[in-house]
RNA sequence: GUGGGCGUGGUGUAGCGGCAGCACAAGGGCUUGUGGAGCCCUUAGGGGGAGUUCGAAUCUCCUCGUCCACCCCA
């Protein structure tokens, strides 16, 4: 080994490795084709934002912004921030590209890295990806629906087993205030049944204790109203709508009234799409409504709705669900070369194959022809053809086919042709 | 941030105080112009540091990494 040590990737952050490459363009793809069908525009936007986006419209008291994002200043002061979610940007290019201007609502996709400052484990990583769909500029539940339905369709198109959608509303902020003024009270009489990490969150953030695992809290969480008692009869109605919708698209979903979720902006819907195999729930996509966060950024008052996909996680469900993703192409033709006029010949050849659409491999690197028969077997093409000093004389090609291991002697000027015609 | 498990060739593993072994993968050969089976050879290893010991992959401590749970979330 070397005397230097070797320098790994930073806590968190992981290669790629080749097969799973496969995957995420898999994925992308599956992306695309949803995008297109859905009329989604794809936008990119800086991995870098200011700090203050996400302390504005993620929420300065959250946990992504609070203890996890990656701040920096540069040289010349400005404090910077690795991008923690997708959702802010996409608000930003709205506002910063006039954006309101163009026909409504604007539907924008998005996919890349993002960062969070966090432990990591299973299905959790500082350096992670997501892509997101968002509809900017547009209040109607059927909105919501569409955009469930695009997560559910492409984690369907990508074979996924046992998904659910989970859903629940949380009404504008005025009624969410209500509610949870109504939890605190409600609690308040049986606090010291509560778990100690539920009693802390009584005061900082009463709407975590609806999905403490704690059975004790469990059994407490299901006496307690429902936030979707609390909504305005507008909200209800909204809700009911966007549930109707997913009926008549015939998404599976599951109502869930504890389901709150983690960032400020919400409004109306929220959503998860959840895997659940024996116990196991694991969330694949999450999103809901943001009436607030246009607005909150300094644009006007503007509804918005959109969700993000954890793909990782969507690698996982798919290795989990047996869906294998092969990452080379297998060859159909192998050409192995002995001698230095053998092997220009050769890489003519490989070239004229490759120009009619013919997988075709070599190993023009090796010059004893056993390794090169030997990495053709491995790679199991159909056929090799065979150019020594005596075919580039004479202008021949051999061409050996692997079952049989017959082989017959080919004009050079008829080998293209022939082997095309034989695959 | 809190608690726990685990770090041995590229990969997967064995040994648990006394010569670091196996399988797969990779490269070469048996076959200097012919693959698959077989055989042979080669490359390559205890995360890092301190300590205990005649002797440490093995025990102790620290550290780094990783995995898992909590927290939170994709």
């Amino acid at each position: 080994m070397a005397e230097e040590e070797l320098i790994q990737t930073p806590k968190g952050m992981h290669d790629q490795m080749p097969e799973d490459c496969a995957y995420f363009s898999r994925i992308e793809n599956a992306c695309r084709r949803l995008a297109k069908d859905y009329r989604f525009d794809r936008i990119d936007f800086p991995i870098l934002e200011n700090a203050a986006l996400f302390k504005k419209g993620t929420g300065e008291t959250s946990d992504i912004v609070e203890k996890q994002m990656y701040t920096l200043r540069t040289k010349s002061g400005e404090i910077l921030a690795l991008r923690p979610e997708g959702t802010p940007s996409v608000v930003r290019f709205y506002l910063e590209h006039g954006a309101r201007t163009w026909p409504q609502p604007v539907k924008l996709w998005y996919w890349g890295p993002f960062f969070r400052y966090e432990k990591a484990q299973a299905g959790r990583y500082r350096q992670f990806h997501q892509f997101g769909f968002e509809v900017i500029g547009g209040a109607d539940s059927t909105l919501d629906a569409q955009v469930i339905n695009i997560f559910y369709r492409l984690l369907n198109s990508l074979r996924i087993k046992d998904l659910t959608v989970e859903i629940n509303s949380i009404g504008q902020l005025a009624e969410r205030e209500n509610y949870k003024k109504a939890l605190v009270k409600q609690l308040k009489k049986n606090q010291s049944d509560l778990c100690p990490d539920c009693r802390r969150r009584l005061t900082r953030n009463p709407l975590r204790i609806l999905d403490c695992k704690e059975a004790t809290c469990q059994e407490i969480v299901r006496q307690l109203p429902h936030v979707v008692d609390y909504l305005s009869p507008e909200c209800h109605q909204h809700f009911q709508e966007v549930l109707e919708l997913l009926g008549e698209l015939n998404i599976p979903y599951r109502l869930n009234p504890h389901l709150v979720r983690g960032l400020d902006y919400y409004t109306r819907t929220v959503f998860e799409i959840v895997q659940t195999n024996d116990e196991e729930k694991k969330a694949l996509v999450g999103g809901g409504r943001y009436d607030r966060l246009v607005d909150l950024l300094g644009g006007p008052p503007t509804p918005a709705v959109g969700g993000a996909a954890g793909i990782e996680r969507i690698v996982q469900a798919m290795k989990e669900s047996g869906r294998r993703v092969s990452y080379r192409e297998k060859p159909e033709v192998f050409i192995a070369q002995l001698g230095p006029a053998a092997k220009k010949e050769a890489m003519r050849l490989f070239e004229e194959l490759r120009q009619r659409g013919i997988k075709v491999a070599e190993a023009f690197g090796r010059d004893s022809l056993n390794a090169q028969l030997k990495r053709a077997d491995r790679l199991g093409v159909k056929y090799v053809v065979i150019i020594g000093q005596k075919e580039a004389l004479e202008e021949t090609i051999t061409l050996k086919t692997m079952s049989t291991g017959q082989q017959r002697l080919v004009k050079r000027s008829q080998a293209v042709s022939l082997i095309k015609k034989r695959l």
